[in-house]
DNA sequence: TTGATATAGGACCTAATCGGTCCTATATAC
DNA sequence: GTATATAGGACCGATTAGGTCCTATATCAA
């Protein structure tokens, strides 16, 4: 729980480099070279961030890769769902015993609303916030409201 | 990143039995039983807890585990660290060339600093949240100060 | 129309991690 | 001394992550 993977990392550096230059049609072996990562790896990352609907791409000779949308409007949450795939906290195992026989079902909601709570975060924060120069904290502009919950 | 393991979900219903009758020195067989987990997993587990300050144990016959503070008192994040290992959201990757060529440092800041939040919402919150039969929400008394953070 | 260039999609392999089990050592009570 | 309990670590199979490659399709330009 709570760790990066490898390969968002490597996402985020790509999303960062297509933010500075917004208006390029990126290919997926300029921005290899530009973001330092091996180009097979980059480029089946542009799939999937096609695919979650962070990045559009023209296909064919001059095609390439651009930001689907601003960087304000895409949470970090998208960029990490294309990569790893849902962020749900768990689903219930189907260990049927566990539920009838423990508060196996009760912790899970604790579990889930906790869940609901780091994802609210990951929704809120977005590339832009990603891609700042600044520190996150203390930006009145991007405090978050206290969080509706516990 | 936010995947509860099957393991932490496993040791919150360990603990949330033992929660239950904090008098009780727990078995390993006994918790076993009562939790519905395997056996062989259920006293990996205990001892991971153990090595992680959530449990103590006392050796021998007539031994047995019991929690090592009160619920209120063991954050979330001292489970899933203990089970899991660090929460750290990510390792400077050693990777030099990312590093000097590109934002990726840059970049690492940012996600480190979401991390820290996440962080925030995981010590929190504490095993008497996950036991609590009610929903974590709309309790006042447990209202998350405005997080100093962006 | 054809060739060059680019993405789309998926198959595939290897390495690392996770889930789970077992064995031996040590501590304690009777 | 023996039975009962935890301590610690080795170990293995299954799953997942990281990374590569191959073929198909779309587009542009000559």
């Amino acid at each position: 729980m709570v760790r990066l993977s490898k390969l968002t990392d490597y996402a985020s550096v790509i999303l960062a480099q297509m933010a500075k230059k917004p208006d390029i049609l990126w290919s997926a072996g300029l921005l290899a070279e530009e973001s330092a990562i091996p180009k097979p790896t980059c480029i089946k990352l542009l799939k999937l961030l096609v695919r979650g609907g962070v990045l559009t791409s023209i296909q064919g000779s001059r095609g390439g890769y651009s930001l689907a949308k601003s960087p304000s409007r895409i949470p970090v949450k998208a960029i990490i769902e294309a990569i790893e795939g849902s962020t749900a906290i768990t689903e219930c195992g189907t260990d049927e015993s566990l539920c009838r026989l423990t508060d196996h079902c009760s912790v899970m909601s604790r579990w889930r609303e906790l869940g609901d709570q780091v994802n609210h975060i990951l929704t809120k924060t977005t590339l832009e916030d990603l891609i700042s120069p600044n520190t996150l904290y203390t930006r009145p502009d991007r405090r978050i409201e206290t969080l509706e919950v516990y």
